[in-house]
RNA sequence: GGGGAGGUGCCAGAGUGGCCAAAUGGGGCGGGCUGUAAACCCGUUGGCUUUGCCUACGAUGGUUCGAAUCCAUCCCUCCCCA
């Protein structure tokens, strides 16, 4: 077994909470191996680098010989956590929750080691309580201290509905951990309330406390909002790695540092001498998130395609040429009229423009190039032949065009 | 069960018979500056075969030359009382 004393170091790294440290020395001292859990929402299939932040505390985990449970919450997921929500979820259907349940398992195994893993569902217990079992459950806890959680209190001051269910997912949560008998349970700090409360249903259950850590919250590339697929804001584990790379050089410059220590895996000494460097002017701060851009794409993909990427951006972006891979796209022969296709339906078919009038804006706002060229007419028909064309929309959208 | 308030564009929020595709702000998008940063400036933000037409203000029906605005019914939410 690894030095507990180095153990605690690497586990607390980055952490926002641990509670309580002092029983998780104890937990480990006696068992050595520990259950982790972590439960996800299958909600939300597609992983983005604000979900690594704790996927990459359980790898650190893993690595310390502790085994993970991820805990796939397919019965919570009919009803939807409502941690930060201002409004009720809809359910979802047992298919789709089944779908984003393997698409969660497949991209989650980038960072977690498979053989270090269980994987486990909530249904299997929580589909079998009956209702008296459900009453015991309930009955440990009040509605005076539910409504103390920000996100319900929030709703409730401002008239905004509750559904009585809602009040049951903390609940069914907490009650994840007696069947698991988890002894450390992880999350972002969104999920602070309802680890807590893991702790307590357990202690009334007859058993050990988890220990909770949480993990920060990411912010997503605007540098304000959390990261997350429906603000747009985030950077998806497989998204590829032009739009990795890209979307990081994005990203707030008060935000660089943050993203080294929470979704790479440099080490710590590392992090702080470019810290360091930036802070006393000697890294430039573009030259600071290339590196990180550099070490993701890396890590996600791999050094080639690291390197590609760096060369890549500095081509377009720097010099302002255009970039050397392009997806290409085939023209429909029926959309071509004697050789030629209007501007605007091909910004549409192409889904460059979501409609139309879209495209009719890009072209008057002088966004949308052809070879190169910008486009001022909305009239304009373009000429499709056998050479390959280049068109460009704002800045950075590019895409093959041939026939 | 009784009484009251309300449902408007991606979000917030004005508008209470024609001047409303709907003020204003946020967000998004495009352009400028730059380091695809921040800040700032300009433009734009329902759709279409785009000097015009179509669809839209919870739903349906009605009044009217004309309705987001008035009426009826229904659906939904919130508050107070029980």
């Amino acid at each position: 077994m690894i030095d507990i004393k180095k153990q605690l170091s690497l586990i607390r790294r980055n952490t926002a909470e641990i509670i309580q440290e002092d029983e998780l020395a104890r937990k480990i001292k006696r068992k050595g191996s520990l259950k982790i859990k972590f439960g996800v929402d299958p909600t939300t299939p597609d992983i983005h680098l604000g979900h690594s932040v704790v996927l990459l505390k359980l790898r650190t985990f893993q690595d310390l010989g502790h085994k993970v449970i991820l805990l796939i919450g397919d019965f919570t997921a009919r009803i939807g956590d409502p941690s930060g929500r201002v409004k009720t979820r809809r359910p979802l259907s047992v298919e789709q929750i089944r779908i984003n349940a393997r698409t969660y398992k497949e991209q989650a195994f980038k960072i977690l080691d498979p053989d270090k893993t269980e994987v486990d569902y909530n249904s299997r217990w929580l589909g079998k309580m009956n209702f008296s079992r459900v009453l015991k459950l309930t009955s440990r806890y009040t509605v005076a201290r539910m409504l103390e959680r920000d996100d319900f209190s929030l709703r409730y001051h401002s008239n905004i509905p509750i559904g009585l269910h809602e009040f049951l997912y903390p609940l069914m949560q907490a009650y994840d951990s007696v069947a698991l008998e988890a002894d450390v349970e992880i999350g972002g700090t969104d999920q602070k309330f309802n680890l807590l409360l893991g702790r307590q249903i357990q202690k009334s259950y007859g058993q050990s406390p988890q220990v909770i850590v949480t993990m920060p919250i990411l912010e997503g590339l605007d540098g304000k909002e959390k990261m997350s697929k429906s603000l747009g804001n985030y950077i998806g584990v497989t998204d590829p790695p032009s739009e990795m790379f890209g979307k990081i050089m994005s990203i707030p410059d008060e935000l660089i540092f943050r993203y080294f220590r929470l979704v790479t895996t440099l080490p710590e000494g590392e992090i702080n001498r470019l810290e360091d460097d930036f802070k006393k002017g000697r890294l430039h701060p573009k030259k600071a998130k290339e590196k990180l851009a550099f070490e993701l794409v890396k890590f996600y993909y791999s050094k080639k395609e690291a390197e590609k990427e760096a060369e890549r951006f500095d081509a377009v972006f720097s010099k302002k040429k255009i970039p050397p891979r392009i997806p290409s796209y085939k023209v429909d022969r029926e959309k071509i009229e004697q050789g030629k296709i209007w501007i605007v339906e091909l910004l549409r078919i192409t889904g460059l423009a979501k409609s139309g009038s879209e495209a009719r804006r890009l072209i008057q706002q002088g966004g949308v190039r052809w070879d190169g060229e910008k486009i001022k007419d909305v009239n304009e028909k373009l000429l499709i032949d056998d050479n390959k064309h280049i068109l460009q929309v704002g800045k950075r959208r590019f895409l093959r065009i041939e026939k």
